[in-house]
DNA sequence: GCCAATGTAGACAAGTCTGTCTACACTGAG
DNA sequence: CTCAGTGTAGACAGACTTGTCTACATTGGC
């Protein structure tokens, strides 16, 4: 039994073996598509157990997106510096290869959060507020990419929803392919307007 | 009892009542979300007439895509052509008009076909491919606002990104605001990036 | 006038869902 | 040693799911 970043589940407390269980089985199949009997049955636990950690199916919900959120933007923000060293002219400039690799992933499925607005935001109203931390807290990453300037939190906010265009679209097509080169030509034309701007002194 | 657009359902066939109605439930709660019992109870049909027409629940599924499908395209292009008709300048100017017109409905909640596939690609494996034919169409008619040039798909299909991007952060955030003024950002770059490529005969 | 299509009413089956219950075992801290 | 916390096993309840069934009414075309 492995989870999708290989760690072996097996050792682990009782609550992470769930945490993680329902981390692999909601992301992958959709949190209303996956039963807690299932949760409990593949993370080797039993319901009382299962239980006594997370009262209620929405408990662990929320703890899964927590969770995710977590993992998410370790991975995110470790993604980008390993990219970033190479070239040092522009931050943005890590931002398409660390996408590369989420995308081309054979566990990518999109984003939790997106897909979790869509699938309960009507019966489980906090996901929404959740989600919109969430990313709040993705485009401060991608303003950090950009040089200080008055219109930085703008520009970020603008590429944040191309990246998040990029991931429904890599989510939906067949390879992600179309999603990577719309997302890079949307940056370098980004890139060539405040470069512009920049240059005007404006 | 009365569908988002405002037609009265009463009087229409069985058939299409159940399909307004599904629109509506679907639409506003989730698939997943909302049971066949629901469906029947507020179309006004009984379960058998309701199962003459859709033997399943995925059949329902199927032909509630379809139609949204349809109603949607509609909408996008008579809306894209009554905004379009003030500036002769650029077809993509009445791009934002156009869907902030969508966002600011009460009853926006994202696209139908992006929370169609977070909710049950995993189960029901078509979705996938509706979306995708979706979205394709989408673009196109993206690509029709656009003055022929070489690069005039490669363009279409960036530009389709970011309206998938506007359309689920519009969905996360209070307002559409963000989302609207971040999309007006990139086809504002966008469009000097272009043109300065064209002005320089490249 | 007949027949097929379409409609209505509601009981019923069989499965799945979340969540509760009793009863018992191990372990580590005081 | 004792007791609290955590673990295990699995039966059970109750709600909700999709889908089937019998029995009957209306309507429009041939």
């Amino acid at each position: 039994m492995r989870t999708t970043n290989g760690h072996v589940i097996r050792n682990l407390p009782a609550r992470e073996r769930i945490l993680l269980t329902a981390h692999e089985l909601f992301y992958a199949a959709g949190i209303r598509a996956t039963g807690v009997d299932r949760v409990i049955a593949e993370s080797g636990v039993t319901k009382v157990t299962f239980y006594r950690h997370f009262p209620s199916k929405n408990d662990l919900i929320r703890a899964f997106l927590e969770y995710r959120h977590q993992r998410w933007m370790a991975w995110f923000t470790e993604a980008l510096q390993r990219h970033g060293r190479v070239s040092q002219s522009n931050g943005l400039d890590a931002l398409v290869p660390a996408l590369v690799e989420w995308f081309r992933d054979d566990n990518f499925r999109g984003c939790a959060f997106i897909n979790s607005v869509g699938e309960l935001s009507g019966t489980l109203s906090e996901v929404i507020k959740i989600a919109r931390r969430h990313k709040q807290e993705m485009t401060t990453i991608i303003a950090s990419l950009l040089p200080a300037s008055r219109q930085r939190n703008q520009d970020a906010q603008a590429i944040a929803l191309a990246v998040d265009g990029a991931i429904v679209r890599a989510q939906i097509d067949e390879t992600p392919d179309t999603a990577l080169k719309g997302l890079a030509r949307i940056l370098k034309s980004f890139q060539a307007g405040t470069g512009r701007r920049d240059a005007a002194g404006r």
